[in-house]
DNA sequence: CAAGTTCATTGACATCCATCAATGTATCGA
DNA sequence: TCGATACATTGATGGATGTCAATGAACTTG
């Protein structure tokens, strides 16, 4: 029995999370994903690339090492932020509208509540 | 001189990145904010609770200790995407609409790109 | 003033993360 | 087959992060 916190004088009514720890989980995991300025600045090039950007261009976009963009780019991949097409030598990263759009309606979904008060 | 990368093959013309370091750092730290479901699931009250929760609500409705809500609240209101008000013993927080309006900018900016190819 | 309540802060600890050098793997060209 | 290129993986390291117990600060009430 924790009776950590039995009652309180300005707690109106018990309010529970509707988002579970389980369907958090994934959602935090995708955020984290954009939680670098690194990644960010991948996903903008991506972006400015259209369809099909090259991995040799984004390690001469920025300024960290070789296996580091790899790193990130596993990151991304891992969150399903962006997918990879493997053409001969080279690997030709592109950004999945659908992981971002889901983000995207996660905080419109934040942001539905009345401004302020 | 580093000669990292002379040329490749594949590069097209060399994209390099409009968003600055200066600028992905503080949007990195906001999404840095919505990286962790018990901050996520916080939000996610806060949003339901209308205007202003008091602190006492979400630690009850959390599994965690109320040194870690309060810790998670701080990160929330160092990246601005949460402030709060006290009213005698009691503080109540609610959302920052503006914040959570520019992430969810950034992510339309990324979205904008043609799909895949 | 004294005791209780709400919330923040501190200190400690285990875990995770960004980064790089070194190495590995696969492909292409000579 | 040999060397070069593109990219991924490994191992190591310094720094950030989530968590809790203990404590502190501010307010309220008796």
């Amino acid at each position: 029995m924790d009776m950590e916190h039995p009652d309180c004088d300005c707690c109106r009514i018990d309010i529970r999370p509707e988002l579970t720890e389980a369907q958090a989980r994934p959602l935090a995991e995708r955020f984290a994903a954009l939680a670098d300025p690194n990644r960010l600045r991948l996903l903008e090039i991506l972006e400015r690339g259209g369809g099909q950007v090259c991995v040799c261009e984004l390690v001469e976009a920025l300024p960290i090492s070789q296996p580091t963009i790899s790193h990130h780019l596993r990151v991304l991949r891992s969150a399903g932020l962006v997918d990879y097409e493997k053409r001969g030598v080279w690997a030709y990263y592109h950004i999945r509208g659908e992981a971002l759009a889901e983000l995207q309606a996660h905080l419109r979904g934040l942001l539905s509540a009345p401004v302020k008060g």
